[in-house]
DNA sequence: TAGATTGTTAATCGATTAACAATC
DNA sequence: TAGATTGTTAATCGATTAACAATC
């Protein structure tokens, strides 16, 4: 009955993994051992069995995984049939980019809203979804059961948003704003810092060009 | 003269002691103690000593640190005093988005060129930067000194482009496309993958209700 | 000087890899 | 059955935290 918790690390692998197993699928592979899989991944098959591990035997002696009943339950386990209702705060390129993002169908977010300041969109549609102004906001999140907020809005406002946000009974927050949210515990928050991000490709192009100096 | 290589889990963590900084500086905060960067953070003092002293003590005992100077130095490390030319491979929603990020050129990047297959994009510009078509791609490459591209287009297209425009002389990734691409190892690759983050976030929200349904 | 806080070593913790018995 | 490959335990490796002497 007691669940040991499952580490981040493996989490974060998880979806990876089902990347390659849907890949896999495409492509009419039926079954695959973990060194196979490992040679594809660039893991160790010995961390795909251990990942795997956490959730279940899913494989078989001899045999290795049937592809689509692991992609099938690794599926499950991400939460991927379940389904949730999602909002856009923030109209711009990048959510309008969310907001066309075939994605959110095929893994369960069903596009209820999107909101922004700015007038001029008011009468702009993305994928049949109109764009609101943010003064119906609250009363939009009570009465549409809305479980997910995505945050594409600047960082000086995106604090205040989500503080509202769970309040009138979000859940969970995938936040592309260029701060930390510091929302109660219980509050999922996915964050995607692109400028972090960017800030790892400019060290790792330095460092490059560092161990690379004396050999010029 | 041999340099001790520094772990991927530091390196991820620099960019928010960055930020972090980067926000004290704005506040006017002139020095910081790792125990009270560790409550902002949320992270342990011994942490942030450690990571910092990878790269050199940058404190003073007895006072802490001078925010500006650790700021600055940071960048440093970061490489965010360094200029490089990026070009972004794919005009759409994403594309645009990033195009239009200010950060780009804080950061040290800029922006040449866009690139795309739709003809109706070959007179938009962005930010002054005209959208070219696909045809123009491996000279421009070659004539402009381009050093980064980044991957805004379906991972169908992703691996075919990226390879050319490594053999092009691009030098690094920002890759956005849902794919790993198998690069030379001399080739560096950041990768977002936008997806595997909303499975992350689906996890936790499934994971989340799995533990309290009991308590329902 | 006394107090504060770093830089750094040592201890702990957790994650990865290796190995192999179980078993298909 | 023999060969293959898992599930899992044990060994190793690396990262985090604790502790404290050095020193501002």
């Amino acid at each position: 009955m007691e669940e040991r918790e499952i580490s981040q690390a493996v989490i974060r692998r998880l979806p990876r993994y089902y990347r390659y197993l849907g890949e896999l699928l495409e492509n009419g592979v039926e079954r695959i051992s973990s060194n196979d899989l490992s040679k594809r991944m660039k893991v160790t098959a010995s961390q795909i069995r251990q990942d795997l591990n956490n959730f279940g035997g899913f494989g078989q002696q001899g045999y290795g995984y049937n592809v689509k009943y692991l992609y099938t339950e690794i599926g499950k386990i991400l939460g991927l049939e379940q389904h949730h209702n999602i909002i856009i705060i923030g109209a711009g390129n990048l959510g309008q980019a969310l907001a066309n993002y075939a994605d959110f169908e095929k893994r369960g977010f069903i596009l209820k809203g999107i909101f922004d300041v700015n007038p001029t969109l008011a009468d702009v549609s993305i994928r049949g979804v109109p764009v609101r102004m943010m003064d119906e906001l609250e009363q939009f999140v009570r009465e549409n059961d809305i479980e997910i907020g995505v945050l594409t809005i600047p960082k000086t406002k995106a604090v205040e948003v989500a503080n509202n946000l769970v309040n009138n009974g979000v859940r969970a927050i995938w936040n592309f704003a260029h701060i930390d949210l510091n929302l109660p515990e219980n509050v999922i928050v996915e964050n995607v810092h692109l400028s972090e991000s960017l800030m790892r490709l400019s060290y790792n192009i330095s460092r490059y060009h560092e161990e690379h100096k004396e050999s010029k």
